[in-house]
DNA sequence: TCGCCTTCCCAAAGCGCTTTGGATGGTTAA
DNA sequence: TTAACCATCCAAAGCGCTTTGGGAAGGCGA
């Protein structure tokens, strides 16, 4: 079908060994015959063989990612594409494929030890980890290169990572809308197993202490990120007997959930009631322009795949580079959803 | 590293054919060898090297999902997530990898050239097709087997594809907005040059010409399918001198503007206005419940990715299986978001 | 002239598997 | 008894590439 580096090699006229060291960049070929070479690889649209080529050289030029889908809701992160499409960049850029492996949460060990025994990939991104997530104990055993997207709390091995800062951000949020005057503020948070929320609560929780305000249990929840759960979150909270002056969210998905069930009770935004929410730059979600609907702390996603990918990549060409580490902050965006508390 | 079939064969004294063989399920080998190879397998977590093992058959075991990042404005299609959970629950079943490459959209033709010249796929998914799309006819002359999801109109050459019926769900939706004496119905549609968005809008066209509607150019937009999108055109529309009565949308997530353009109006959908939006069942966005938010043409994108997958990979196995199609019907359920006009 | 580098190229082995084409020994039929 | 036949195993080639370990030819200094 597609033309191999034999066949070319004799239509030049030359050796297997050169060629391939030709197009591999290698010193000891002649310039004109290096040229003559690559110019017929290009007109035979010449590419080596994937499969061929990483069984001779051991690697296997392809990063994996193993996202699991949780048994009980189903749910597929909404973050996920955003940050794939980072990474596949980074990926195509430096000749990586990126294999990516759809399992049940409940399975997840297994993949990682068959990606690894099949020797698929040259090193994996780890979605998703919860509170002392066992996933590090066993990619660490296993030997294979690996890089958490976010962290996790509890593990004391040390492990690569590249996380935002959820707690500073919170922290942050929580003591802006103090700052307004508000002092009970509700945190929809996703689920408090995954690390990310819960230290978002700390952060939360941190700035309330120090800003004197006493949490109130009937003001925090966990739970998947859906547009309905905001909803309900919201309608339920603003009728209570001491309702919510202000929201803080951690997904930009669940904010819109609290703006409709605030916006059906008559309530508005920035006016009534104050809402900060994470934002990931979600593209088909943007809060942007001159005022953003939402104040938010926000923090690209899809550069945090890039950045993810560039770090494994590295780790996986120098093992010794250590466990690499980036926390990236957010920014506090200024938008229409907060002002000072209705009194 | 991991272990290897010689080695597995050797601490057996027995040879890697034999144990390859017995592994594969091959007639010719003994009942109590066959047991004695499998259970040394599991216990030494022998999995055959991938690699070695689709250089030797010549199949990858892998299908490649090419995902184009618009260079314009580099929306990643939310639907993407959960297309690619169903597929890969598919892959993983039947033992093949899903690779995943994002390209730039201009780069996509070389992008299948080199998945082809490297073998590293036994084929790929189509994704997001477009009207005359000219990435059909490059697949069919590389001789990669392909699945198209959705369709392309104008191209004739046959083509496997799994679509679905987006024509007469917008037919009934706008059939049924009509039934409501509904006349003035705006189309809130994703890009035309994509080929479901040009059916969506001919099956709406077709309804309001049998309700004897005339179409009105400023009632129908088109755009990539974000929030803001969906608020901005219900706002602009609603203030025109003969405003819309009812919206028809073309992606949940357009709804949810259309929904916060016309809250901020202080009109409420279904009893000012109606909404029919399309619903592909996004986890994070669940339109369900007892009446659920938005009177929707449903259908599960996450069911589209697992039949689409089984397509592929009877295709890959029976190349003159010929081409394969299948249209999908959808439901339109009926939820909150309509009602009668208002007079 | 010889010896010694360079420069440039090649033959062959090997990566881990599958598969072709036997080989071996025991059974069965004639 | 012999030939034909299973049932069961194995040696070796080959998939398309990289890489090791030369080797031939030419240039240079002594």
């Amino acid at each position: 079908m597609s033309v191999t580096l034999k066949q070319l090699a004799a239509s030049l006229g030359l050796s297997p060994t050169t060629v391939s060291r030709a197009l591999n960049g290698f010193p000891e070929v002649n310039a004109a015959t290096r040229r003559r070479v690559e110019q017929a690889a290009a007109a035979a649209n010449y590419h080596p063989n994937t499969r061929a080529k990483s069984l001779a050289t051991g690697r296997a030029q392809a990063i994996g990612h193993v996202i699991p889908l949780s048994t009980s809701h189903e749910i597929v992160n909404p973050v996920f594409a955003d940050f794939i499409a980072g990474a596949g960049e980074v990926y195509a850029r430096n000749g990586y494929e990126m294999i990516l492996r759809v399992v049940p949460d409940d399975d997840e060990a297994s993949a990682y030890r068959d990606l690894m025994a099949r020797g698929s990939v040259d090193g994996v991104i780890l979605h998703g980890p919860r509170i002392e997530d066992a996933r590090v104990g066993l990619l660490a055993e296993l030997g294979l290169p690996f890089l958490v997207h976010g962290r996790t709390s509890g593990v004391n091995t040390p492990y690569s990572w590249l996380d935002i800062n959820n707690q500073r951000s919170f922290h942050r949020a929580t003591e802006f809308l103090c700052s307004f005057g508000h002092s009970r503020i509700a945190l929809i948070n996703g689920l408090e197993e995954m690390d990310f929320a819960r230290r978002r609560r700390n952060g939360y929780l941190e700035a309330l202490a120090k800003a004197g305000s006493e949490p109130d249990p009937m003001l925090m929840r966990q739970g998947e990120m859906t547009e309905p759960y905001g909803y309900r979150a919201a309608q339920e909270m603003i009728q209570l007997p001491e309702p919510p002056t202000a929201f803080l969210a951690s997904s930009i998905i669940v904010a819109y959930g609290i703006l409709r069930g605030l916006s059906d009770l008559g309530l508005k935004l920035g006016r009534d009631i104050s809402l900060v929410t994470h934002d990931d730059e979600l593209s088909y979600l943007p809060n942007d322009g001159d005022v953003p609907l939402f104040t938010a702390t926000r923090s690209s996603v899809r550069e945090a795949g890039r950045r993810a990918a560039s770090m494994l990549l590295r780790l996986v060409a120098e093992p010794d580079s250590g466990p690499l580490t980036e926390l990236m902050e957010t920014s506090l965006v200024l938008g229409a959803s907060t002002g000072p508390v209705r009194t």
